[in-house]
DNA sequence: GTTGTGACACATT
DNA sequence: AAATGTGCCACAA
């Protein structure tokens, strides 16, 4: 069980319809500054399809300006597909943050 | 084994 | 408000 495991895990972990911070899922996997090692995570993706990438947002609730896995209008359109509001690569982390405390 | 870089986060300027 | 610097961990050369 790697950090990238922990990761994954907690990224799989999202629920539709949410959308959780690098920290946050960093936090989940055990410590609060693996935010980069979730980003690195996620930029290797090893299971694309089973990893909701696109659910994974920085501290702003900003899509990754960046690469963001092909296009971070995709992410907005896979969000919105959700049913997270998406404006202009940014969500309402305040609506849609994922709380970890509901599983 | 060391250096450099990176889908971040936080503090300071 | 924006930019810069620093810290963290993991991976590539």
């Amino acid at each position: 069980m790697n950090s990238f495991e922990l990761i994954y895990e907690q990224v799989k972990r999202i629920p539709k319809g949410k959308a959780a911070t690098y920290g946050q899922i960093a936090a989940l996997a055990g410590n609060p500054k693996w935010s980069r090692v979730v980003g690195y995570a996620l930029h290797v993706n090893p299971e694309p399809g089973v990893i909701p990438c696109h659910r994974v947002v920085d501290r702003n609730g900003r899509l990754s300006p960046a690469f963001a896995f092909g296009g971070m209008n995709v992410q907005e359109e896979l969000l919105r597909r959700e049913g997270v509001e998406v404006r202009e690569g940014h969500v309402d982390l305040k609506l849609y943050r994922w709380d970890p405390s509901s599983n």
